[in-house]
DNA sequence: CAGTGATCGATACACTGTATCGACTCGTAC
DNA sequence: GTACGAGTCGATACAGTGTATCGATCACTG
């Protein structure tokens, strides 16, 4: 068929450019809004554009893209103060404070290992703080903290989620959760539970945070500074 | 059509007698298997000999089993010791010793509250050693010491999958991750954390547990015995 | 200008959790 | 003894997933 009655090729529209900061923005925006679960290639694509095969052109596995993600975060994380106390603490709090912000950051840390720039620039930063301390106290020092972060955020973000999904209409609620341990603890098999839940004083989750934080620095303290 | 002429019923097999116990434990099998992701509700049912939607009679979701197998693991959590140290010690290197033997536990530990009755039960037996603790002290204390275990089991079980991961072939490991933080080391750009990997004393997994604890359980004594 | 590699996205596959619903069984009321 | 109602079981269906494959198209090199 000779061009002049053949239809123009159906406007092709060019490419959505792309890269990764892109495609990991889209995706951090997806799991803020919705949650990790609602986060999917398609949707990601979507957002952008772009066919989801077009990802795979710079990620490998969608494994890879949660990755990029927890380390954009670690872009926010940066520890700051003065001696190895202050940016420890401080370390603590602005990766909770992230988990804050980010509460998908809860089912990602810990679940694989950190390697990227952002997560080495943090764990640069806080080693260099560390610099008065023997050299061989540095790697557990910096592993207790995070192991603490990481149990303590995951804690405090899975007790807000559930609060919040029988909170969001208080009939829920009240048919499931406190009467459920009201229930559990009238049977007698738990006294010492029931006792601490029912007469301890309730923190709230900042104090609960800190005092385990301050519990495991003056430990390192106790220990480093023998 | 008359009876003589029509055939058997196919042979209605006797449905597979089922309950929770047996599911739980199919699924963990699979999960102790073949990993937590290869965990289909569609699987478990099929080596129970059952239709998927067979399950839904004995649990409402996936994430219910999952909660049913968490409890289920924490039947062999028992925290044992004089005084409340040796049990927070105990129950510590319990669910660490748990976490090795059902990797895929670092991936739920602290994902959701564990309110199942072994759960509750193992809270119980911690806080009842914690007698002569100050009430108040109570919950914080044993929060952290929880918030500690699953944040340093996770990040001890995510290790050992990358491990393993390139492990396999030795090629990848070649290929991939020790080649990777030399040369990003070899860029400059971390000098300290370069340092600490390259000239200081590479603790073992156990060592690495034992000396955050035990910085965190020192913490605490000095906290509640002031 | 021909050919060649790279890039893009449509299609396809195997699989997921779960809603629906018809077929069937069984205990009970008449 | 029979009709009925309630409840159980599993086949089918649906919407969605991550990703492999592959033909079409593009930009660039000889």
């Amino acid at each position: 068929m000779l061009v002049w009655e053949r239809p123009e090729p159906p406007n092709r529209p060019v490419p959505a450019p792309l890269d990764r900061e892109r495609i990991v923005r889209a995706a951090i925006e997806s799991a803020d809004a919705e949650g990790l679960e609602a986060v999917s290639l398609r949707k990601v694509a979507g957002v952008l554009g772009v066919g989801p095969m077009r990802l795979y052109g710079y990620i490998a596995s969608k494994e890879e893209l949660l990755d990029l993600m927890v380390d954009a975060v670690h872009a926010e994380i940066r520890p700051v103060g003065d001696g190895w106390r202050d940016v420890l603490r401080s370390l603590a709090e602005a990766t909770r404070q992230a988990a804050h912000e980010h509460e998908w950051l809860a089912d990602l840390l810990g679940g694989r290992p950190q390697l990227g720039p952002h997560a080495l620039a943090t764990g640069e930063t806080v080693v260099a703080a560390l610099g008065d301390v023997d050299l061989d106290a540095v790697m557990p020092v910096v592993a207790s903290v995070n192991a603490y972060v990481i149990g303590a955020v995951r804690r405090e973000i899975a007790e807000r989620r559930a609060e919040r999904a029988t909170g969001l209409d208080e009939k829920r609620w009240q048919a499931s959760l406190g009467p459920y341990l009201e229930r559990t603890f009238a049977t007698g098999r738990f006294p010492a539970l029931a006792a601490v839940v029912r007469d301890a004083a309730h923190l709230d989750a900042d104090d609960t945070f800190r005092i385990g934080l301050d519990c495991l620095l003056d430990g390192i303290e106790a220990r480093i500074s023998r």
